[in-house]
DNA sequence: TCGTTAGCTGTACATCGTCCAGTTTAGCTG
DNA sequence: CAGCTAAACTGGACGATGTACAGCTAACGA
């Protein structure tokens, strides 16, 4: 809480320590604790600092999100891409509304994925605008259910809390149709 | 930009009319303009002149967004409902972020819209659990795709700007398949 | 007619992201 | 090794934001 340095003298941050420093961050404190000043103050440096390492807050959570996906394994099928990507979304639920603020990831992972699903699609028959098609169908699925696992759901009058693996149950059933429709 | 009272007088403000200049406010600058402060200066009126009538703000995007779920027509089956809801919505894109964010509306006509839900679903034979997953299972998807609609989308790669159409016709599409697999 | 209350204004606070101007240090060049 | 440039910081500030507090006053119920 005092100035443990004086102008000029470095801390020796890296955009990987504050990109490292943020997901701590949220996984701590959560999503309305993501703050520069915050972070700046973790990393006990001036908020200002940030902005040697990393352009505005907006790139440092489009980083952050690519990151995770990172996680996604997409050695396997469709239907397994995209159960991986929901239960690494689940492991993230932090950031899941951020996801659904910026429309996804844009980082070279979603990239990566993105190719991946347009090539699993093109395996059981799928190209062209259909494949667009059905790539945006599923993503927005996948996103969006995870969207519902990870927070207190609308849900018009129900008050079971509802547990994850009924949720996950729910996922994998609505995702079997939308393949299943998808493969005609 | 004078000031048009003295503390005392009143602008004979209601309820209903800061929600109407809301409204027209993001039909017109758009969400990031929805402000306090730019509503109060629409009405010619102090900024916490508003807090007499509405709680907060997230109080009253609620009420937005409840708002505009009345228009939803709600007579038909549930493919023509959620047909409905997914048009609503396009025609207030500007909200759907906020959709997103407070996961759903909350508000009497949305309880309203879940109900009918399940009772289309109970007609055709889905109910209990399986109603819950299925009426979940739909609003991720109207929603989500509604925000895929509304707003510059991730598209690894695709440049064609993907018309209102041929987005239109992808939703109804994933729709049906949706509708066919619940229905067993 | 008077008192209470509800609708205002004015002012202010805490917080946010971010910019500008300095200061110092690290690293490169000669 | 000397010198210079560029990058990493601090300090301070700006313009937003949502919202609380206190006062004034017009409208309304008794």
């Amino acid at each position: 809480m005092t100035a443990a340095r004086r102008p000029g003298e470095r801390a020796g941050l890296t955009r990987a320590a504050v990109l490292a420093a943020a997901r701590d961050l949220l996984a701590e404190s959560g999503l309305g604790s993501l703050t520069m000043r915050a972070l700046a103050r973790r990393l006990d440096v001036a908020p200002n600092a940030l902005y040697s390492h990393v352009p505005a807050k907006a790139a440092l959570v489009d980083d952050l999100l690519d990151e995770v996906l990172a996680e996604v394994d997409d050695s396997g099928d469709l239907y397994e891409l995209l159960v991986s990507t929901y239960e690494v979304l689940l492991a993230h639920a932090e950031l899941v509304p951020l996801y659904l603020a910026r429309q996804g990831a844009r980082g070279p992972h979603a990239a990566r994925l993105g190719d991946t699903m347009l090539r699993l699609l093109a395996d059981q028959g799928v190209r062209g605008e259909r494949a667009l098609d059905a790539r945006r169908v599923l993503i927005v699925f996948t996103i969006g259910f995870a969207a519902f696992a990870t927070h207190p759901p609308l849900e018009p009058g129900a008050d079971v809390p509802l547990s994850v693996g009924a949720l996950f149950d729910n996922f994998t059933r609505g995702l079997r149709w939308l393949l299943a429709g998808i493969g005609s």
